[in-house]
DNA sequence: ATAATAACATACCAATCAGTACGTTATAAC
DNA sequence: GTTATAACGTACTGATTGGTATGTTATTAT
């Protein structure tokens, strides 16, 4: 018996999310979000609460959609060692397109909120935690498949991968040489041989 | 023919740095600036010019200092694979000592800042190139000295072992359980076999 | 049709932001 | 000692911050 949203909650969260993810929590605004969420202020406190919790709602969604996204591009190739290589490619040639590098906005909470807040600590982890389990299943079909040798220890090497794909994230967004971060995963992913 | 300064501007500077290190840039404000640094407002202003040029300096004095401390470090140990073992393993402890975690204030602002200005884009760039200058020439120095088998390539391992580092470095302000850490090290340094 | 209710837009709040005007004080040159 | 000058503390600026009070409008259940 009242009155219906006029806006999409999905739609305008996604926006938040991109506004975000390109500037940070402190950095954005409600003015920013309200001018791009196309809603207005008391809108966004009714359907997300404050400015934290929106921008929490805004992280759980790009983990979640984060993480299906790097499960499809490893499922993708049958070759193991293709699959790792092709992924870590598409994540500097992807930070070279356009003139501006978004990296990952998990990440980027990684270094502004988790130290100063223990939710986004342990969300952050548990989606790097996520990522690494991933990334080990992938290793583990190789070695089934014969791929990889049945020496390789998957837990420490999707460890390694992860660690080095967070360090490759960051640094992208100092721009580096192509040659650097190219020759840097192909000495990285020498580890699986 | 004027009164001279109260205040020992590089013992400001080091407050000021502490400052940005510990919240960022945005979430620094000028009265937690005034307060911690002990000076007023427009003392600020006259010897350092505005927050973003003070920050500038304050990051400057950083990546200054750790570079000539990273270099100490890994010139303290005769054997190359033992410098950058202990090396790696200190990142780790010295982020759980304490209740917070800083990190690096050069990657700090390598995300916050680099995609957004261009001189933070810059500076963050050249700090980690000359911090892969100090990793390589630590490896020739394994290689000269037969601990590392000639046949490694230099160049393209330091450049790895820069990414790892920073991915380490990002890792840890999410409080991760150490043996994913200590894992992730230890493969990562079977590059240098 | 009417009443109840929630989403809506406008306009506001106190607090804080980065930055500065200004009057006072201390020092160095003479 | 006098004067010129720069550092100092105080107090202020307009703009913006996150958040909300309030009156209006639309929709649903009755």
């Amino acid at each position: 018996m009242a009155r219906t949203r006029e806006f999409d909650e999905e739609k305008v969260l996604d926006a938040a999310m991109q506004l975000f993810w390109e500037k940070g929590y402190e950095a954005t605004s409600l003015s920013d979000l309200t001018a791009r969420m196309g809603i207005q202020r008391p809108s966004i406190y009714s359907a997300f609460g404050d400015k934290k919790e929106l921008f929490e709602a805004a992280l759980r969604k790009y983990t979640m959609s984060r993480a299906s996204d790097v499960r499809a591009r490893l499922q993708s190739h049958s070759s193991v060692k293709e699959a790792f290589s092709t992924f870590f490619e598409d994540v500097i040639s992807e930070e070279y397109v356009g003139d501006r590098s978004r990296g990952c906005f998990c990440i980027n909470t990684m270094v502004e909120l988790a130290p100063h807040d223990e939710k986004f600590e342990i969300l952050t982890r548990e989606h790097q935690m996520y990522l690494a389990v991933i990334f080990q299943e992938t290793i583990e079909r190789g070695i089934q498949s014969g791929e990889l040798e049945a020496t390789v220890d998957a837990r420490a090497l999707s460890q390694a991968l992860i660690i080095s794909l967070i360090g490759l994230t960051v640094m992208m967004k100092s721009r580096p040489q192509r040659a650097f971060v190219d020759n840097a995963v192909k000495a990285t992913l020498a580890l699986l041989q």
